[in-house]
RNA sequence: GCCCUCAUCGUCUAGUGGCCCAGGACGCCGCCCUUUCAAGGCGGUAGCACGGGUUCGAAUCCCGUUGGGGGCACCA
């Protein structure tokens, strides 16, 4: 699962590399060995290279559990260094210690001299005084008082280090010149610069950009919110428009636009600019901007990015058609006339199904709207009419039941109804006339006596 | 509780002291077009959280209030 957020993240980490001449690096925070699993890597690798952070145009990945003897060194070298110590206190001795909740170490074991040993952690000593201020991109320069920021743990009590003493070491050896990454980190920021300062390094240059928030205003989390971007692909969004709609989340390029070629926000993105507020992740405002994209494909390229749902993938369900009754030719016939009325590619289906189905589904609140009044004198009488029909094609077919609808001084849009249900089964969907035309005489007629038979 | 942080229409934003009785987009509501539904066209709805300053002048600067968000793990 890839976060929708991890992709705003990676975008503009690899926006900032590709701006700056730098390179976006992927490293695999693996260092919890409970919590991972190798072959998410490749979802992860996939993910990104479906927005178009493509293998090869970036360094990695590389895996931070690999390198786990460089953080036990630098955890070896801290404890020698006075920097750090060990601790055998539980979460619940701290509380008892502190009151009835747990708000951060209260350094107990800061001068106990403890050394290595079974259940007991090593803690960075922070210092009593200063303050450590971080400089940030987005954010300016929050300052943080060092006697307020608790001394915490950068390794296990099996030895094994902790994120923030990982994360330090890593950026150290590889270079690591710019830390882009969410909010949330904001409060490990300082810590993780005390770490750079007691190794003797120079922190890199940070940006801490707001969370993507729900319609409650809550950080977008897997638990509550639809939050991976294989859903969003799998459901049909472009990547193009997922990247646009994305970095459109505190952001806005120049003039009063918002749908903009990708090479525009290259060009006019700024990190720098991005607004301070958290940004609500507006799935109707995705939507919109799809079906802008969808319908800005040219014909050959919308039938051809509607292909895994007429056939079905791994993750996309197969159609409910028969797949030998499928039929290119006729797709690309209808193709265009669909690709106006859906915002999401997973909608063709929906659209199509009747031309591939043996028989039509049968929505029944369409039935129930369509059927009724005139609707078998309709069916009939269309039926008689368009089998003696010369011409088997659209205007004709339009003329033909204009006259049915005339005898019963009914308009075009009533006459058409009771048709459209019969043929393909909802009261909603493509140019009738254009779909009679394309579906044949033989099936429409078929379709058109077996739904008045039906009544 | 403590620390950090944020604040323009319902939402995403433009706006960096006068061009703004605030512009665009999504949504919503009308109308037009129309074989259903879309698309498209036209129009409308709605906002500078509040209170003090500073200034000839404040959405823009300062202070406070209120409200929101994030964090406070031997997770990352």
């Amino acid at each position: 699962m890839f976060h929708v957020g991890s992709a705003r993240s990676a975008l503009q980490n690899w926006i900032y590399a590709y701006q700056h001449d730098g390179v976006f690096v992927l490293r695999i925070e693996d260092t919890d060995a409970a919590r991972n699993r190798p072959e998410w890597t490749e979802g992860i690798i996939s993910a990104l290279d479906w927005i178009g952070i493509e293998r090869g145009s970036y360094e990695g990945p590389y895996f931070q559990s690999s390198y786990v003897q460089d953080h036990t060194a630098a955890a070896t070298r801290l404890y020698g260094e006075g920097r750090a110590y060990y601790c055998d206190c539980t979460r619940e001795d701290v509380i008892a210690r502190t009151g009835n909740q747990y708000t951060g170490y209260d350094g107990f074991c800061r001068d106990r001299g403890l050394g290595p040993g079974e259940g007991r952690a090593l803690r960075f000593r922070t210092p009593d005084e200063g303050e450590t201020i971080v400089d940030d991109l987005v954010r300016g320069k929050p300052t943080f008082e060092n006697k307020l920021i608790e001394d915490f743990v950068i390794a296990r009590s099996d030895g094994s280090p902790l994120f923030l003493l990982a994360n330090v070491v890593d950026d150290m050896t590889m270079g690591i010149t710019h830390v882009i990454r969410a909010e949330e980190h904001l409060p490990n920021t300082p810590k993780q610069q005390l770490l750079w300062e007691a190794l003797g390094a120079t922190p890199p240059v940070w940006a801490h950009v707001p969370v993507i928030v729900n319609e409650k205003r809550q950080k977008l989390s897997k638990r509550r919110d639809k939050v991976a971007l294989e859903g969003y692909r799998d459901e049909g969004y472009l990547a193009a428009a997922m990247k646009n709609y994305l970095m459109l989340l505190g952001w806005a390029p120049s003039g009063d636009r918002e749908i903009v070629p990708w090479q525009v926000i290259l060009d006019e993105y700024h990190l720098e600019e991005v607004n301070h507020a958290p940004a609500f992740f507006d799935v109707k405002k995705l939507r919109a901007f799809n079906g802008d994209y969808i319908r800005a494909l040219a014909p050959e390229e919308f039938a051809a990015v509607c292909a895994p749902w007429l056939s079905g993938t791994e993750t996309i369900p197969a159609p409910p058609w028969r797949p030998e009754a499928f039929d290119v030719e006729t797709f690309t016939a209808v193709a265009p006339l669909a690709q106006t009325r859906i915002a999401v590619l997973a909608e063709i289906v929906d659209y199509v199904d009747f031309f591939f189905l043996d028989e039509p589904v049968r929505d029944e609140a369409s039935w129930a709207k369509a059927m009724k009044g005139d609707a078998a004198e309709i069916l009939d009488a269309t039926a008689d009419a368009f089998e003696a029909l010369d011409d088997w094609s659209a205007e004709p077919l339009k003329a033909t039941l204009e006259q049915v609808g005339l005898a019963r001084e009914l308009k075009l849009g009533k006459t058409q109804a009771p048709v459209r249900v019969a043929v393909t089964g909802r009261s909603v969907g493509l140019p009738l006339f254009e779909s009679l035309e394309v579906l044949g005489r033989e099936r429409t007629l078929r379709r058109l006596r077996a739904a008045r038979a039906a009544l």
